[in-house]
DNA sequence: TATTATGATGTAAACGATTACATAATAATA
DNA sequence: TATTATTATGTAATCGTTTACATCATAATA
């Protein structure tokens, strides 16, 4: 293997100038400078990044969390997360938690052995252990970052949309369609953003001066057949709801589903309202009316959050909320 | 920082038996063993792995070379290789290439700078520059191996299913329905995968003494949308298809909404058969018939004959191949 | 008991870069 | 021109491990 010595003897210099001439070029004359990127090209020399990386004591790789890569959703933040990353020669390490918090501290793990410099995380709980109760960020966490998903009581950095608001403007769709009758099949139970959801929906009954039944609120997990299975305890009820508001999109396809096996005609019978807006919902029947979230955005803004936190820029917490969009199809329909 | 030498000082022993009692336990007697392993909790010692890929000169990480992670096809294929990286150990850093061999070309020169030890790639090109026309290995090449793709005339050992093979099972269904006009919405242009889905097509039609007619072979991408507009054109030809045959899901997913939209019913005016039973299969309407790969295994299997490369076992090529299976749901019909 | 094999430990040299510091060469100033 | 500031380069230490080799203690053998 051709090291940087054999380079500096090529180019009749020292290793130390050889170094200069790559990572601070104008430390050094324009002469040797040439003399050795000649030798460079000629050698065909590629640095070592793991002496580099030992050297310098970081590996200029993040570490991302997510609780499934399968969801599409997940998908396109990792996208946006990606393409920072690269441009800012940062590599991506992948970690598919599959929602294991175990999982999660294994990966974290990564991070004290240095293996990555930084933390973005799309699931809902810190990877690493706390007191229950903290209202601050610990000093001796690593740098890290929310995508989606941020802290109740601990202000960690984040990136996401305003799920209550998001919420509401979706519900308050569904009442200005006549709808009065709005269930609502949530996430996980403790997902703060799907309580934030909830908390949407309830304020939108509330503007129209409805009482939020609890009974109208299944419990689903973002996955399709929770959804089905959610929809189906919904229209077992003696007085169905006209109108389903999903925590997420693929719960939304999982309750149209359950509604056509169950004998409903969509969006007549039901009207569905989904959250996210993932690239499947403008192919369902009927096409899924949902929330749009900026997702490729999401993963970029967390990215260059977490660059901004690791070049010790901004040390203190802050949040970057993004705008969403109603996303107008043909699942909701106007009560007759 | 608590180093091995912290370590050892501690347990009142060389840093070398420290290194060794940690590596090569039974090279070191009990009683010593038994001390610094004491030390390394008392200390609260991690290795560095900065330090030690450094001196190992391999980064126990293996790079994913992904087309487009969104789909959720590669997406469990990950998972599989995850997996099995986490249990030995390595680390799976990603790389969503969009697509562009440029990217390929960026991130395969992670395995040169040391970053990265092999390569999974999931597209179908091999990404390093060689000369057309090469029919073997080249030594120089990092280790790598294909999951899904393969190559046609170099032997780089590869995962997948036999997809001549099940694609003619498919198109065989559909013609055991009474199918005579059959279309093939292809994948992108490039891929050995999508032209043996094709040969598998136009084998069954041979079996059923059909003649292959171009004209019901349209081009898609394997996107949602490539299927859309595949199948609007097909629609557009005096005789319509009675049946399609897609090289995946989401181009079958993306049809059906081309027929709704062009106010066919389905299953009953078109039969569709998708390919890869991506999870959405089972939510549309009506729910896909599609070939069933065990994605999951894939990866596992890619990632272990990664392993294999790396330990130095099985220098030759090789390819796994791993059963398929019809998934018969109720987007074919028995032509009336 | 003297000698030899065996096993456990320590010493010190790598690994390939970065970088503080010293020094030499050059430019700017008096 | 002599002196000082500035810039360019080189020397050598350093990062935290692993590991070849030397050494020492102990057990096995003659």
């Amino acid at each position: 293997m051709v090291t940087i010595k054999d380079v500096a003897k090529l180019a009749g210099v020292s290793i130390a100038t050889v170094s200069r001439s790559l990572a601070e070029p104008d430390k050094v004359s324009e002469k040797t400078r040439n003399k050795v990127i000649q030798a460079v090209e000629e050698s065909g020399y590629v640095a070592n990044t793991l002496a580099q990386n030992f050297r310098r004591r970081r590996s200029n790789t993040v570490l991302v969390l997510v609780p499934d890569i399968a969801n599409p959703f997940f998908a396109n933040i990792i996208q946006g997360i990606e393409q920072v990353a690269r441009q800012f020669k940062y590599r991506v390490l992948l970690g598919d938690t599959q929602g294991y918090d175990e999982n999660e501290r294994i990966y974290s793990d990564l991070v004290s052995h240095k293996q990555a410099d930084g933390i973005i995380c799309l699931g809902r709980n810190i990877p690493f252990p706390y007191r229950k109760g903290r209202q601050s960020l610990d000093p001796a966490w690593p740098p890290f970052v929310m995508a989606c998903e941020y802290h109740r009581d601990i202000p960690v950095p984040a990136v996401g949309i305003d799920n209550v608001a998001a919420a509401e403007v979706g519900v308050r769709h569904l009442l200005s369609l006549g709808h009065r009758h709005i269930a609502y099949i949530d996430g996980p139970e403790d997902s703060i953003l799907c309580e934030d959801r909830l908390q949407g929906y309830k304020n939108a009954l509330k503007s129209s001066q409805l009482r939020f039944e609890k009974v109208l609120v299944a419990q689903g997990d973002f996955t399709l057949a929770s959804g089905y299975r959610a929809m189906t305890t919904l229209l077992q009820r003696k007085q169905r709801p006209s109108a389903v508001f999903c925590a997420n999109d693929e719960i939304a396809i999982g309750a149209m589903q359950a509604c056509r096996d169950a004998g409903c005609e969509l969006p007549r019978d039901i009207s569905i309202l989904g959250f996210d807006d993932i690239v499947f919902a403008e192919y369902t029947s009927p096409r899924l009316t949902t929330i749009h979230q900026p997702r490729n955005e999401i993963g970029e803004q967390a990215m260059t959050l977490l660059l901004n936190i690791l070049s010790g820029a901004s040390p203190a917490a802050s949040r970057v909320i993004l705008p969403f969009s109603l996303e107008l199809r043909d699942s909701t329909k106007r009560l007759e």
